[in-house]
DNA sequence: GTAGTATATGCGTATGAGTGCATATCTCAT
DNA sequence: ATGAGATATGCACTCATACGCATATACTAC
Protein backbone atom coordinates (compact mmCIF):
# COMPACT_ATOMS: atom_id res chain seq x y z
CA UNK A 1 0.00 0.00 0.00
CA UNK A 2 1.00 3.65 -0.77
CA UNK A 3 -0.74 4.73 2.57
CA UNK A 4 3.11 3.87 3.55
CA UNK A 5 3.78 7.44 3.29
CA UNK A 6 1.00 8.19 4.66
CA UNK A 7 2.28 6.89 8.15
CA UNK A 8 5.74 7.97 7.56
CA UNK A 9 5.01 11.90 6.76
CA UNK A 10 2.81 11.84 10.12
CA UNK A 11 5.97 11.26 12.12
CA UNK A 12 7.66 13.86 10.44
CA UNK A 13 4.39 16.08 11.05
CA UNK A 14 5.53 15.84 14.57
CA UNK A 15 8.84 17.22 14.02
CA UNK A 16 8.49 19.90 11.60
CA UNK A 17 7.44 22.40 14.40
CA UNK A 18 10.36 24.18 16.67
CA UNK A 19 8.42 24.07 19.70
CA UNK A 20 7.68 20.23 19.48
CA UNK A 21 11.00 19.60 18.52
CA UNK A 22 12.47 21.77 20.98
CA UNK A 23 10.38 19.72 23.76
CA UNK A 24 11.38 16.87 22.22
CA UNK A 25 15.26 17.44 22.24
CA UNK A 26 14.81 18.08 26.17
CA UNK A 27 12.97 15.30 26.88
CA UNK A 28 15.56 13.20 24.56
CA UNK A 29 17.67 14.20 27.84
CA UNK A 30 15.69 13.55 30.78
CA UNK A 31 11.89 13.47 31.41
CA UNK A 32 10.99 16.68 32.57
CA UNK A 33 7.79 18.11 33.95
CA UNK A 34 5.41 20.98 32.13
CA UNK A 35 6.81 23.84 33.95
CA UNK A 36 10.54 22.98 33.21
CA UNK A 37 9.73 23.28 29.12
CA UNK A 38 7.80 25.66 29.95
CA UNK A 39 10.84 27.32 31.25
CA UNK A 40 12.67 26.17 28.51
CA UNK A 41 10.69 27.21 25.93
CA UNK A 42 9.72 30.51 27.45
CA UNK A 43 6.23 29.78 25.86
CA UNK A 44 3.06 30.25 28.36
CA UNK A 45 1.73 27.19 29.98
CA UNK A 46 -1.20 26.28 27.97
CA UNK A 47 0.63 26.42 25.22
CA UNK A 48 3.15 23.98 25.87
CA UNK A 49 0.50 21.80 27.14
CA UNK A 50 -1.04 21.72 23.70
CA UNK A 51 2.11 20.21 22.43
CA UNK A 52 2.61 18.19 24.82
CA UNK A 53 -1.08 16.72 23.88
CA UNK A 54 -0.14 16.48 20.19
CA UNK A 55 2.76 14.41 21.27
CA UNK A 56 1.12 12.31 23.22
CA UNK A 57 -2.17 11.79 21.35
CA UNK A 58 0.85 10.09 18.38
CA UNK A 59 2.25 8.27 20.86
CA UNK A 60 5.93 9.47 21.11
CA UNK A 61 5.74 10.86 24.59
CA UNK A 62 3.96 9.66 27.71
CA UNK A 63 3.10 11.23 30.75
CA UNK A 64 3.45 9.94 34.56
CA UNK A 65 2.08 12.41 37.57
CA UNK A 66 3.86 12.75 40.80
CA UNK A 67 1.44 15.35 43.18
CA UNK A 68 1.21 18.39 41.50
CA UNK A 69 3.77 18.17 38.70
CA UNK A 70 3.37 15.69 35.39
CA UNK A 71 6.69 14.33 33.87
CA UNK A 72 6.67 13.36 30.29
CA UNK A 73 8.92 11.21 28.92
CA UNK A 74 10.09 10.50 25.27
CA UNK A 75 8.93 6.79 24.42
CA UNK A 76 9.48 6.68 20.52
CA UNK A 77 13.18 5.02 19.08
CA UNK A 78 12.48 6.19 15.71
CA UNK A 79 11.97 9.80 16.64
CA UNK A 80 14.97 9.16 19.07
CA UNK A 81 16.86 8.48 16.13
CA UNK A 82 15.59 11.15 13.36
CA UNK A 83 16.60 13.60 16.23
CA UNK A 84 19.96 12.33 16.74
CA UNK A 85 20.45 12.56 12.68
CA UNK A 86 19.68 16.24 12.37
CA UNK A 87 20.04 17.77 15.89
CA UNK A 88 23.52 15.96 16.81
CA UNK A 89 23.94 14.00 20.22
CA UNK A 90 21.95 14.93 23.27
CA UNK A 91 23.07 18.13 25.03
CA UNK A 92 23.15 18.11 28.62
CA UNK A 93 20.30 19.01 31.15
CA UNK A 94 19.39 22.31 32.07
CA UNK A 95 18.37 23.64 34.93
CA UNK A 96 16.13 26.67 33.77
CA UNK A 97 15.69 29.48 36.37
CA UNK A 98 11.81 29.75 37.17
CA UNK A 99 11.19 25.74 37.44
CA UNK A 100 9.60 24.90 40.61
CA UNK A 101 9.69 21.39 40.30
CA UNK A 102 11.32 19.42 42.79
CA UNK A 103 13.95 18.33 40.33
CA UNK A 104 14.76 21.99 39.29
CA UNK A 105 15.25 22.89 42.63
CA UNK A 106 17.57 20.48 43.98
CA UNK A 107 20.32 22.85 42.05
CA UNK B 1 20.55 30.81 19.01
CA UNK B 2 17.25 28.46 19.00
CA UNK B 3 16.59 28.89 15.23
CA UNK B 4 18.40 25.73 15.23
CA UNK B 5 15.20 24.07 15.55
CA UNK B 6 13.65 26.64 13.01
CA UNK B 7 15.58 24.85 10.45
CA UNK B 8 15.64 21.46 11.27
CA UNK B 9 11.94 21.85 11.16
CA UNK B 10 11.98 22.81 7.44
CA UNK B 11 13.44 20.35 6.99
CA UNK B 12 11.02 18.04 8.39
CA UNK B 13 8.35 19.80 6.57
CA UNK B 14 9.29 19.25 3.82
CA UNK B 15 9.17 15.24 4.60
CA UNK B 16 5.60 15.74 6.13
CA UNK B 17 3.77 15.35 2.89
CA UNK B 18 3.24 12.16 1.28
CA UNK B 19 3.46 13.01 -2.03
CA UNK B 20 6.88 14.71 -1.61
CA UNK B 21 7.70 11.65 0.59
CA UNK B 22 7.02 9.34 -2.04
CA UNK B 23 9.07 11.73 -4.79
CA UNK B 24 11.65 11.98 -2.93
CA UNK B 25 11.94 7.94 -1.78
CA UNK B 26 11.59 7.64 -5.90
CA UNK B 27 14.12 9.66 -6.35
CA UNK B 28 16.71 8.30 -3.65
CA UNK B 29 16.48 5.30 -6.24
CA UNK B 30 17.75 7.19 -8.70
CA UNK B 31 16.83 10.40 -10.57
CA UNK B 32 13.61 10.52 -13.03
CA UNK B 33 11.87 12.67 -15.23
CA UNK B 34 8.30 14.42 -14.23
CA UNK B 35 6.56 12.27 -16.49
CA UNK B 36 7.75 9.44 -14.19
CA UNK B 37 6.55 10.56 -11.28
CA UNK B 38 3.41 11.48 -12.81
CA UNK B 39 2.86 8.01 -13.95
CA UNK B 40 4.11 6.62 -10.43
CA UNK B 41 2.34 8.93 -7.91
CA UNK B 42 -0.71 9.00 -10.17
CA UNK B 43 -1.27 12.70 -9.98
CA UNK B 44 -1.93 15.44 -12.47
CA UNK B 45 1.44 16.93 -13.96
CA UNK B 46 0.78 19.95 -12.24
CA UNK B 47 0.66 18.40 -9.05
CA UNK B 48 4.06 16.51 -9.47
CA UNK B 49 5.48 19.83 -10.87
CA UNK B 50 4.35 22.39 -7.88
CA UNK B 51 5.66 19.57 -5.16
CA UNK B 52 8.89 19.49 -7.16
CA UNK B 53 9.01 22.96 -7.19
CA UNK B 54 8.95 23.52 -3.49
CA UNK B 55 11.58 20.65 -2.71
CA UNK B 56 13.97 22.46 -5.13
CA UNK B 57 13.39 25.75 -3.59
CA UNK B 58 14.09 24.41 -0.11
CA UNK B 59 17.28 23.09 -2.43
CA UNK B 60 16.98 19.45 -1.52
CA UNK B 61 15.82 18.61 -5.37
CA UNK B 62 17.95 19.95 -8.78
CA UNK B 63 16.99 19.65 -11.97
CA UNK B 64 18.47 19.30 -15.10
CA UNK B 65 16.86 19.29 -18.35
CA UNK B 66 17.71 17.28 -21.80
CA UNK B 67 15.42 18.32 -24.52
CA UNK B 68 11.89 17.55 -23.75
CA UNK B 69 12.65 15.79 -20.45
CA UNK B 70 13.40 17.68 -17.23
CA UNK B 71 15.14 15.28 -14.87
CA UNK B 72 14.98 15.71 -11.12
CA UNK B 73 17.92 14.76 -8.74
CA UNK B 74 17.85 13.91 -5.09
CA UNK B 75 21.04 16.42 -3.62
CA UNK B 76 20.81 16.56 -0.11
CA UNK B 77 22.45 14.00 2.25
CA UNK B 78 20.76 14.72 5.00
CA UNK B 79 17.04 14.15 3.65
CA UNK B 80 18.70 10.70 2.41
CA UNK B 81 19.44 9.77 5.46
CA UNK B 82 16.22 10.91 6.93
CA UNK B 83 14.56 8.58 4.31
CA UNK B 84 16.96 5.45 4.62
CA UNK B 85 15.85 5.84 8.44
CA UNK B 86 12.43 5.69 8.21
CA UNK B 87 11.57 3.77 5.12
CA UNK B 88 14.48 1.54 5.01
CA UNK B 89 16.87 0.97 2.79
CA UNK B 90 15.52 2.60 -0.65
CA UNK B 91 13.94 -0.44 -3.14
CA UNK B 92 14.29 -0.95 -6.94
CA UNK B 93 13.41 1.53 -9.56
CA UNK B 94 10.25 1.16 -11.22
CA UNK B 95 9.38 1.57 -14.54
CA UNK B 96 5.96 2.74 -14.83
CA UNK B 97 3.46 1.85 -17.93
CA UNK B 98 2.63 5.13 -19.54
CA UNK B 99 5.64 7.05 -18.90
CA UNK B 100 6.75 8.44 -22.40
CA UNK B 101 10.63 9.21 -21.14
CA UNK B 102 13.74 7.45 -23.13
CA UNK B 103 14.73 5.94 -19.81
CA UNK B 104 11.43 4.35 -18.98
CA UNK B 105 10.93 3.40 -22.95
CA UNK B 106 14.28 1.45 -22.87
CA UNK B 107 12.40 -1.16 -21.14
C1' DG C 1 6.19 29.74 -39.08
C1' DT C 2 2.62 25.72 -36.87
C1' DA C 3 1.68 21.71 -34.13
C1' DG C 4 2.49 18.73 -30.45
C1' DT C 5 4.55 17.21 -26.13
C1' DA C 6 6.67 18.05 -21.53
C1' DT C 7 6.93 21.03 -17.86
C1' DA C 8 6.06 25.30 -15.14
C1' DT C 9 3.37 28.92 -13.17
C1' DG C 10 -0.61 31.60 -11.50
C1' DC C 11 -4.81 31.86 -9.21
C1' DG C 12 -8.87 30.72 -6.44
C1' DT C 13 -10.72 28.25 -2.71
C1' DA C 14 -11.43 25.40 1.16
C1' DT C 15 -9.68 23.02 4.88
C1' DG C 16 -6.67 22.64 8.65
C1' DA C 17 -2.78 24.07 11.70
C1' DG C 18 -0.91 27.36 14.90
C1' DT C 19 -1.74 30.35 18.55
C1' DG C 20 -3.88 33.14 22.36
C1' DC C 21 -6.90 33.31 25.98
C1' DA C 22 -10.38 32.02 29.35
C1' DT C 23 -11.49 28.49 32.11
C1' DA C 24 -11.80 23.82 33.91
C1' DT C 25 -9.53 20.00 36.43
C1' DC C 26 -6.42 17.86 39.55
C1' DT C 27 -3.65 17.77 43.70
C1' DC C 28 -1.95 19.25 48.05
C1' DA C 29 -2.07 22.10 52.24
C1' DT C 30 -4.52 24.42 55.80
C1' DA D 1 -14.24 23.19 52.69
C1' DT D 2 -11.30 26.74 50.95
C1' DG D 3 -7.37 28.33 48.60
C1' DA D 4 -3.29 28.03 45.81
C1' DG D 5 -0.32 26.02 42.43
C1' DA D 6 0.28 22.86 38.29
C1' DT D 7 -1.71 21.16 34.32
C1' DA D 8 -5.43 20.36 30.85
C1' DT D 9 -9.10 21.61 27.82
C1' DG D 10 -12.27 24.42 24.90
C1' DC D 11 -13.02 27.94 21.80
C1' DA D 12 -12.22 31.50 18.44
C1' DC D 13 -9.42 33.75 15.10
C1' DT D 14 -5.95 34.04 11.67
C1' DC D 15 -3.12 32.55 8.31
C1' DA D 16 -0.73 29.06 5.67
C1' DT D 17 -1.09 25.08 3.00
C1' DA D 18 -2.93 21.68 -0.17
C1' DC D 19 -5.22 21.04 -4.19
C1' DG D 20 -7.63 21.72 -8.62
C1' DC D 21 -7.64 23.93 -12.75
C1' DA D 22 -6.52 27.04 -16.55
C1' DT D 23 -2.87 28.70 -18.84
C1' DA D 24 1.91 29.88 -19.95
C1' DT D 25 6.52 28.46 -21.22
C1' DA D 26 10.16 25.48 -23.25
C1' DC D 27 11.66 22.37 -26.60
C1' DT D 28 11.30 19.42 -30.89
C1' DA D 29 9.74 18.22 -35.38
C1' DC D 30 7.84 19.47 -39.55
Amino acid sequence: MGDRYEQASEVFHLLSHPARLQILDELRRDSACVCHLEAVLDRPQAYVSQQLRVLREAGVVSDERDGLFVYYHLVDEEVERLLGETLGPAGERREPAGCPCPRCQAE
